[in-house]
Formats: C-alpha cells, structure tokens, sequence
DNA sequence: TGGATATATGATAATGATTCTCAAGATAGG
DNA sequence: CCTATCTTGAGAATCATTATCATATATCCA
C-alpha cells in the first residue's frame, strides 16, 4: 500500500500540477495533526514551521487533500468545516458533545448494511454518508 | 394533540414574547412549504404575501421554530441551511443527490437501535442525530 | 543546464449566508 | 389607552471560504 505522500504525488502528476514545499508542509502537517483539524487550526500549525505560507493555500491544499481522497471534509454543529485523513483510519461515524465539542468515533456494520439496503430500494448509489 | 400553531403561541407565552402579524404569516408559510425549505426560499413565499417582510425577521422567526421544537434545522451538501417542519412527520433521515439534489427520506429502526447502543457504550446521551 | 510556460503563491478583496445594530413601530397587560 | 418591553426593517457587520492578480516557482524540453 502506498503512503499518504505517494498518493498525493501522483494525484499531482495525474493533474498536471505541481509539487511545491507549501504543499509538502501542509501535507506533512495535516498528517501530524490528530482527529479532527480545521483548516484555521492547520494554519496555526504550518505557520509554525514557515510563515510564510498563506492561509489561503491551507485552503487549496486542503481542498486538493480532500479531491485525492486523502482527507474527508466534515461538519459537525459548527460553521466551519473540519479535515480528518482518511487513509489512517477505517470509515466510521461520530457522536460530537453539543457541550463541549468532544468527538467519539464509532463504527457499525449494521448502519452500513441499512444504508445498502435502502439506497438499493431507492435507486440511489451511495458514494459517501455522514452520521 | 395541539396545532402547530397552538405549539407557537405557548412557546411565545412561556418565553414573554410576542405573536406579530409577521410571525404568523412565516410560520403559516412555512408549514405550506413541503420538505425541506431555505431561509431564502421561505423569504420569497412570504415576500409574495407581505412584501414588506424582511429576510432577517424571516431568520428570526426561523431560528424560533427551532428553538420552540417545529422546525428542525440541517445542512445537506450545500452551505446554507435548510429547515423542514417536525410535527408533520415522524423522524426520519435522508438520502440525497450529489448530482440534482432530491431528497429522499426514509426510516430505520435498527440504525436507532445502533445509536442508542453506542451512544450508552460511550456515555453519550442523544439529543438528535443527522445521516 | 537554461529557458519557456504553465501552475502556485501571498495578500487582499470579494462572496454569501447569517447575525447584529439601532431607531422606529407594535404588542400585551394593567 | 399608556407604558414597558419586545419586534421590526434596513443595512452594516461577521465569519468561513473563494476569487483575483501580480509575482514567484516547478516542470518540461531542447
């Protein structure tokens, strides 16, 4: 299996873009970071390291992580969205505190099923579900 | 069983507020409205009534709805949000389109089932959930 | 290796949904 | 019908995200 480095290389390749050292920093950032980051939190991180690096390519890098699959945008009760990586961890669902913002994750292969089964009923094709 | 709009006016009873002509006419709307309506949607329904209404008391009124338990507020794919009428119908969680958009609803006992028990395993309590 | 060329970048402006502000208007209760 | 209190409409403000644009940089090819 190929790391999270090589996949994004050759997304890059594949779409005639290019690899540049602000990507390579976000990239290895945002896999550092843990759970659930946004993209202001990923900011604060790669500024860190160069500050030079504007919060605007965070932005369109994060969108490039997510077009590659490598990370999954989500939104929980806030406005912002949040990135999590993908290749890390299995699929799963969470439950978020509307207290305190805590996540838990959680995995259930009975939802899964239900969810075949009703998109099949339904005539829909499930490409991604949130819970 | 009390009326949607018997629900409206205890609400406004309880919390000292008070039934304006412009609440009436958005709450009236808004449950003519079928599925699942936006803010600005439901702004130019009730424009067409009442032209003198303004989008931020059609928010207002919304964020009411909500909070008095006959509208419940979520986001699909898109980034604003959009509000559907609760005592209509029972609880139910969606499939949607990526492509056009449709709404698809529909009701599983077992994915309930599924919540309660990881929600007690983690010692979460539900308040509500979206799929 | 050196350029040419297409893509990226940073700073900042723009956007779009939602909320806030505030002066003027309307409701409920006595 | 008066007054205290809540609402309203209009537009400004906010906040996350995206677009713009001039400059910088990676990649491709001779």
């Amino acid at each position: 299996m190929q790391s999270a480095f090589d996949t994004f290389r050759d997304y890059i390749a594949r779409n005639k873009l290019k690899l540049t050292r602000q990507r390579e920093v976000i990239l290895r950032s945002f896999l550092e970071a843990e759970g659930h980051v946004s993209a202001e939190e990923l900011y604060q991180t790669v500024s860190a390291e160069d500050p030079s690096i504007g919060l605007a390519t965070v932005y369109r890098t994060l969108n490039l992580l997510v077009e590659c699959g490598l990370a999954q945008r989500r939104q929980f009760g806030e406005v912002r969205h949040r990135y999590e990586h993908v290749l890390e961890h299995e699929h799963h669902d969470h439950l978020v505190c509307t207290r305190c913002g805590a996540i838990a994750e959680f995995y259930s292969p009975e939802v899964e099923r239900v969810l075949n089964e009703v998109s099949r009923e339904r005539k829909f094709r499930i490409f991604s579900h949130r819970l």
